[in-house]
DNA sequence: CGCATTGTTGATCTATGTCAAGGACCGTGG
DNA sequence: CCACGGTCCTTGACATAGATCAACAATGCG
């Protein structure tokens, strides 16, 4: 009997996996998972490579196990926006997607579960409950996005700023204090948080700066802030930060 | 034999459906469309209504047949986004969804075909071309709310609006001229316009007037335009439009 | 210890948002 | 038919947030 073993072998997979209880992977059961465990390959990808040039995601699935990837789009003008960031529990290839004008770059070191395309879609027919949790993602996805626009479209740079600054432990370091702030580890540098809120460097750094005066957070170093008072830092933006 | 008649019926139901071949609908053979009919009723929203208070989208499904509806949210600080529009052959209630803060109202006087929500779940299950169709749709509106948020953060106002200038025929109004140009009949007024691209009214006139002295469109009265050169329109905008 | 990368700060300039007024258009009712 | 009010659009004057350009500081690495 060489399936109980497989299984057992592919939950071990899993069990250290950081997108385990997340979006695709923490909506499905031990059996399922071990089924989808048993097709997956591991792969490495160094920060700010690029997935699309690795053939991820143009004839391949991808289930993020760690780290984080941006999703993103040059202007002709040279400008670059970031339109979303891959964290793990999500797929890559099916709804999220690089293509010619959409690359997949990692923020930081990420692994992934691989998979043959066709191999996936095979286990897409035969599992109810991956079909109905890639569904959900793509809502997910949907719902993102369409915040993101929101956000871009209703708000000033600063305002942004703060948005993600409140979004940000949800997919990042984060090691909450007693008095209900925290501090919050950032992944992005300066551009890249630039370059998901449309804005620049400077104006990411100045607003920083400022909130720090204000009182709402405090730099602990560039990639550690200390937020001090999630109340004021969300004023304005509930819409934007329920759920 | 009844079912046959039935079949007759509800294709005759469609036919002269604006949403028939776009979007899911688009994408039904006849038979399934005809199952899916036999489930809808009509209902009909005038220009400015709001469909979540029809009780639509919070226990119903409803495809579009015809006119056009726009999902919108207000910040706090008061200024309306508009986050997408919704054209025949769109789904409402699925994957776009009214919710307590995105209202889904009508541009201009719409009809739908709406379905109660369990009866529409049950065809979801019995119909494998349905379910592909409406994933379509789910990775449509994902890759549509990424371009808009791309739009929002990497290009100006003015760009903004060449490139919904260029965009619209496709859910307009469009009467191409034998030139290359064409006459577009916009549906939205200015202010929804201003509200999509995220400007203001001014900025969207005065622009128009810009591309009108460039010699880039004429405007023939405030809600139709000739666009003269869709060559110089696209300027730069190439990887927001292809497709 | 250089050197490269990343982040900060200052000075300047302009696109565009805001405020305010006026014009065009349309339907209604006298 | 015209006067009226309403909605939608346009135009002008003005102020400013934030982009841009440029220099410099901090950090990390070989």
């Amino acid at each position: 009997m060489t399936a109980p073993l497989r299984n057992a072998e592919a939950i071990l997979h899993c069990a250290g996996c950081a997108g385990r209880n997340h979006g695709v992977c923490g909506s499905l059961s031990d059996r399922t998972l071990a089924r989808v465990a048993q097709r997956a390959r591991t792969i490495s990808v160094a920060a700010n490579d690029r997935l699309c040039e690795e053939d991820v995601s143009c004839h391949h699935i991808a289930l993020v196990q760690s780290g984080m990837l941006r999703m993103q789009s040059h202007s002709l003008a040279g400008r670059r926006k970031i339109t979303g960031l891959v964290v793990p529990g999500d797929s890559i290839g099916q709804i999220i997607r690089g293509t010619r004008d959409t690359a997949i770059e990692a923020v930081i070191d990420t692994r992934l579960c691989l998979f043959e395309s066709a191999n996936f879609a095979q286990l897409i027919e035969q599992e109810p409950e991956l079909r109905r949790a890639l569904c959900h993602q793509a809502e997910n996805w949907t719902e993102k996005a369409r915040r993101l626009s929101l956000l871009l479209g209703a708000y000033g740079p600063a305002s942004r700023l703060r948005a993600l600054l409140l979004l940000a432990p949800s997919i990042m370091p984060w090691k909450a204090l007693p008095d209900g702030g925290g501090v919050l580890t950032m992944l992005l540098p300066r551009q890249d948080i630039a370059d998901l809120i449309a804005t620049t460097q400077e104006t990411v750094s100045r607003s920083l700066h400022q909130f720090q005066k204000d009182g709402l957070i405090d730099i602990l170093n560039a990639r550690q802030f200390r937020l001090n008072d999630l109340e004021a830092l969300s004023e304005g933006l509930e819409e934007i930060l329920h759920q």
